[in-house]
DNA sequence: TTTT
DNA sequence: TTTT
């Protein structure tokens, strides 16, 4: 049955990559979705919502965006539930990404040279050849 | 920013309609969406999914809608907090429904006869007719 | 970037399936999807969607769903231009289907009996196990 | 019955603005969208797609995105008919949109300057504010 | 050149 | 616990 997401939004923090036991990578990031409305205080609040990235994507997302960087999501919706240390039953519900598309050019400063000397820039370029990088 | 869910599914039980201070519809319900493909043991499970709706559309869907309708969905995901009994900050994410369609002919036993003494079938029949319920 | 597209329509007419000079499956049809709203003169107009399905799934649609069917899509839109036998250059626009969910129980006439007797109803019982079906 | 589409892309050509014999407005550009596989050659193509936007938003869009801008867009797929010089009935098949927004600072020159002497970058200033804009 |  |  159809279980469709786009969100367009920007990371509210560095994302964090781990590797599960069996060596899959996954990336767990808030995106920060700005609300096209206003509340009653005339306020523009935001979503926050939990995503989740698998394998080479991972990978990706972990090295070349950054917290404030404007992405593209497109996933489904999952619901799952764990145990806390109080043993009590949680509910989360994330969005599992299956495409992330990068959107500016804001990039993680660490790599800003790679290990030829090349900064980040030279290799990609921010005048709109955003899309080229391997997402 | 771009916000956007897409859902076909079924509700879990029939929906609850209540009403706010000033007089607004809202309902609640649970949509099972099953996945597409199996978990490892060959099973094919669902994403539990809270769905909101307000307004009009609202009382339609408390309506027409119940247990086991297929319905499908688009709207936006919300991330809200409230403060439970043991003053926790609780985080929820579920669906704000701008749109709910009706797929199928399965309909609230209780709503079979109107005050006129008229079947539901008589006022909507089901041979093809559901999208010309008031949705 | 991203390029989305979700429907909920019922098909004009029994697909077509082709098999291209390498053996790969196509199937074309066009889906009728109301609109929701009216127009001036009260009626409700349909718009009608060009619809592409590539391999194993385009089999399983030419096989399941006929005239009639209501089915989700989640797929993309996809531009193409060729030479028609005026030699002039046309430009189509098209949804390059993903996913295609079957959603309710109108089924092809001619597959009502299968090889073994057993006519189509007994295999695919219509009591909500639309979707155990191979999509 | 549902029928959605989101898209991030580039428009081709500065939009077009203009008025209905009602006073309307109503906009028209194409929207290059990348595609994020190649194909035979190793090339990756794109695909052109008509957008319509009409009433407020037309004007917004005609006033401050320009060629080369990246937008997200929300809205629906229309198919329309009409008849040309030959007297051939042609089919169109194009978006409607319902949301657009602005994803990055590429704005028509003409505007640089309004009418109170301030630069279109003091009003709006490049970095990340976009979202401010009256879309 | 259209579905229910 | 939140981004621009």
């Amino acid at each position: 049955m159809l279980n469709k997401v786009q969100l367009v939004g920007r990371l509210t923090k560095d994302p964090e990559l781990k590797y599960l036991g069996n060596g899959t990578p996954v990336t767990n990031f808030t995106l920060a979705v700005n609300r096209t409305f206003k509340n009653k205080n005339g306020e523009r609040e935001a979503d926050f919502i939990n995503i989740v990235v698998w394998r080479k994507q991972a990978e990706n997302v972990a090295q070349y965006v950054g917290k404030g960087s404007q992405v593209a999501i497109s996933g489904r919706i999952q619901s799952r539930s764990y145990e806390n240390a109080d043993e009590q039953r949680r509910y989360v519900t994330e969005v599992v990404a299956e495409e992330v598309h990068f959107l500016d050019s804001k990039r993680k400063k660490e790599n800003y040279t790679d290990e030829h000397g090349n900064s980040f820039q030279d290799l990609y370029p921010l005048d709109g050849g955003e899309d080229d990088l391997p997402f």
